[in-house]
DNA sequence: CGCAACTGGACCTCG
DNA sequence: TCCAGTTGCG
């Protein structure tokens, strides 16, 4: 044990002893989060405070789970196996989908429920809005989807929310038919799984009482990501932090809060130190990771929010190297330079999977995995589509659910007719007219029909029939490989000129299945029912959708978004794309609270470095097919000068001012090719301003040429001026110059 | 009904 | 740029 509590600091080895309270950890970036998380654990079970079954840890990601799983595995020396795997670990979702299983009665559900990913929950809503004969121009699909899981994120089923006014009104309506819809098909979408627990357990004083006695210390990752049902969740499953009750251990750091978009409330952390009494606040500020210069960036950059809790990340490492900024001319020579500089890494010794390259949206990826492509370095992009998600997946997918809940209607309607068989959207059309006054599935409505549409339907059910039949006593992967052969997948994408890709992943889908099943616990109760396996198995497919898929194995280069780098460290982290509607993105920069989760998000991306941290930006880039000039972001100046080397043509300028776009530039070292002009410099004769200049507007500062229409004394430019927005002006009349 | 060609809107981040 | 949804023809 002693093992144990080695070499942690005073502050982490005072966390991980506290005495059984609740307690707030604010861990601020690398500052050993996760080890104090796993550590407190394995503590409390050593010194038989609490038996492995009293635990509950909640992560946000599986990721993060399977690593604490892990950590703890060694940790928990000897009976380990044993003791480490009866603690529970898990997200949120993964949680409450195994509870929901396991009272699925008493929550009103039948045992092989499915579960909706969030395109699922889009198509079911699509569909709602058909058949209900629902203009989807006034009702767009997508806001409807968002408005209905932020009420069940608070909580709210439909006759608990306040509507004001008729489209308000529309919409509670229109959730209500969601939710009938979801039970009569047997689904739960991502939200509805905490919603349905939640309330089990607000509802049912058994099973609310089972657990609130049986998890003795609840401990919560990310806790700064949790939504408001969540904290409710939490607050439930601890009894209110009454007497008696478990407590509750929460880690989280309010400045890398950046999942305010899908519900997450940093006042959490406000409300649960208020609410539990928490005299337990402990602040790690000790970083481990990164150098000294790379931390006095992240923290002068945090510092322009308001309402922190307030920490100051500190290390003894030194400063390190400076913070190289650069500015391109283009997304495509950034993308270059990027390159070049990584080259210079590895010949140095650096390995290329710590090497990180970041952006703030997946489709800036694309030019840099050209670059990256061309120059023969591996590379790995993490997100965009994920392995679950894929089409021919998700219609292999469609299939199995079929067989485990023919009810479920989004599956049915997604292969009803895939591959073709003759059933068209006239057929398709009958089914639901009659499914909806019969009020039941599409499945179960099939054998009322009568006619053509009838005949034709009767028999792609009585293809999944086959398929259940046949089905029943085989193992999972051969399960799978049946389906994929019966369903005519298979022939299908062998035909299809495009389809090898689609094969392979199909085949990886057996592979998946052979790896669930050897690491699925072979429990009696599971091996009874013959399709209980699948449900599980399509539950993991729908929670996990399976790690954002790559090549494994090679040492490459690792691309993601900032979101998706949360919780990882690299010795060498390329942020690119810092302009101003980019990074901050445009939609956020209106309203103070979008701006400061922006600059969260900047201050997660640059407190992932470890040694070295490049920063770029571009005058122009291909956005949306076309053109745009950009800013260069404001968290570049909130960077203080002393940390930073600015590198590029424009390393000698004055920061603020700016020098514009004078002509063409000779390229660094060959930093660029000057094959292809830069759009910006096209010139024109607009009283000695060039499309693509900084220029300086009196009353509305700085902003980039855009575009120009008219000449002469009609003159007009289109000036973005980033936080004052777009504006024409006559060049007549706006006083502007060159900045 | 199936397929190909076309058009317009969307991509910001994610479990 | 890309994708989904629509249109029009065989």
């Amino acid at each position: 044990m002693s093992d144990l509590l080695a070499n942690l600091n005073a502050e982490q080895l005072q966390a991980v002893t506290l005495p059984p309270q609740h307690a707030l950890i604010l861990a601020g970036a690398g500052s050993g989060k996760t080890r104090v998380l796993t550590t407190r654990i394995a503590w409390l079970v050593q010194t038989g405070q609490v038996d492995p079954q009293g635990v509950l840890a909640v992560t946000f990601t599986n990721k993060a789970a399977k690593e604490m799983l892990a950590r703890l595995s060694t940790m928990l020396p000897l009976a380990s196996g044993r003791s480490a795997r009866s603690i529970w670990v898990g997200t949120f979702h993964g949680l409450c989908n195994r509870l929901l299983r396991a009272h699925h009665r008493d929550a009103g559900l039948p045992r092989l429920f499915q579960i909706l990913d969030s395109a699922d929950q889009l198509a079911a809503i699509k569909r709602l809005l058909k058949t209900l004969n629902i203009d989807d121009e006034k009702f767009p699909p997508r806001d409807l989807q968002h408005f209905i899981n932020a009420q069940k994120e608070a909580g709210l089923r439909p006759h608990a929310v306040e509507a004001w006014d008729d489209y308000t009104r529309r919409r509670v309506e229109l959730y209500t038919e969601y939710e009938a819809q979801c039970q009569r098909e047997s689904v739960v979408d991502f939200a509805e799984l905490l919603l349905r627990t939640f309330e089990l357990m607000e509802r049912n004083e058994p099973i609310r009482k089972h657990y609130q006695r049986r998890f003795r210390h609840i401990l919560v990752d990310e806790f700064q990501d949790t939504n408001r049902l969540q904290y409710r969740w939490l607050k439930l499953l601890a009894d209110n932090g009454k007497e008696g009750g478990g407590c509750l251990f929460c880690v989280g750091d309010d400045d890398q809060s950046i999942y305010r978009f899908r519900g997450a409330e940093v006042g959490n952390m406000r409300d649960f130190e208020r609410e539990f009494k928490v005299r337990n606040v402990i602040r790690l500020e000790q970083n481990y990771r990164s150098y000294g210069n790379i931390l006095d960036a992240a923290n002068a950059i945090i510092v322009n929010n308001s309402a922190r809790l307030g920490k100051n990340l500190w290390t003894d490492r030194g400063g390190g190297e400076p913070i190289r900024i650069y500015e391109a001319f283009t997304d495509a020579d950034e993308a270059r330079w990027v390159v070049e500089e990584i080259q210079t890494l590895v010949r140095d010794g650096t390995s290329r999977s710590d090497i990180a390259l970041l952006y703030r949206s997946n489709a800036q990826s694309r030019v840099l995995e050209h670059q990256l492509f061309s120059a023969g370095i591996p590379y790995r992009v993490y997100g965009g589509l994920r392995f679950f998600e894929r089409q021919e997946v998700k219609h292999a997918l469609a299939y199995l659910r079929l067989i485990a809940n023919p009810d479920d209607d989004t599956a049915f309607a997604r292969v009803v007719n895939f591959p073709t068989r003759g059933i068209g959207a006239r057929s398709v059309e009958v089914l639901q007219d009659a499914a909806r006054t019969w009020n039941a599935s599409l499945y179960s409505t099939v054998p009322h029909l009568s006619g053509k549409p009838g005949m034709v339907l009767a028999q792609f059910v009585r293809l999944v029939e086959d398929m259940r039949r046949d089905t029943r006593s085989l193992p999972l992967p051969e399960l799978v490989d049946h389906v994929l052969e019966v369903s005519g997948l298979r022939s299908h994408y062998k035909v299809d000129k495009e389809g090898q890709d689609r094969l392979e992943n199909l085949d990886e889908l057996i592979n998946a299945a052979s790896n669930f099943l050897a690491e699925s616990a072979q429990d009696a109760e599971a091996l009874a029912e013959p399709h209980a396996l699948l449900a599980d198995f399509l539950a993991h497919a729908s929670l996990e959708a399976g790690d954002h898929q790559a090549d494994a194995g090679q040492d490459a280069v690792q691309l993601m978004t900032v979101h998706a780098a949360k919780g990882l460290e690299f010795d060498a982290v390329f942020l690119s794309g810092l302009e101003e509607g980019l990074f901050p993105h445009e939609n956020s920069i209106l309203e103070n609270e979008g701006l400061e989760e922006e600059r969260r998000l900047m201050y997660v991306a640059v407190t992932r470095a470890r040694e070295r941290l490049y920063l770029s930006f571009a005058q122009s880039r291909m956005l949306h097919g076309q053109t745009r000039y950009n800013l260069r972001s404001r968290f570049l100046e909130e960077i203080p000068e002393g940390l930073t080397k600015w590198l590029s043509v424009q390393g000698s300028r004055t920061r603020v001012g700016g020098m514009g776009v004078g002509g063409y530039f000779q390229p660094a070292k060959g930093a660029f090719s000057t094959k292809k002009k830069p759009e910006a410099v096209v010139s024109r004769d607009l009283g000695g301003f060039r499309i693509g200049q900084t220029v300086r507007h009196a009353r509305f500062g700085q902003g980039v040429i855009v575009s120009a229409e008219g000449g002469g004394a009609d003159a007009r430019v289109q000036i973005n001026f980033g936080p004052a927005g777009l504006k024409w002006l006559l060049l007549s009349v706006a006083k502007l110059e060159a900045a």
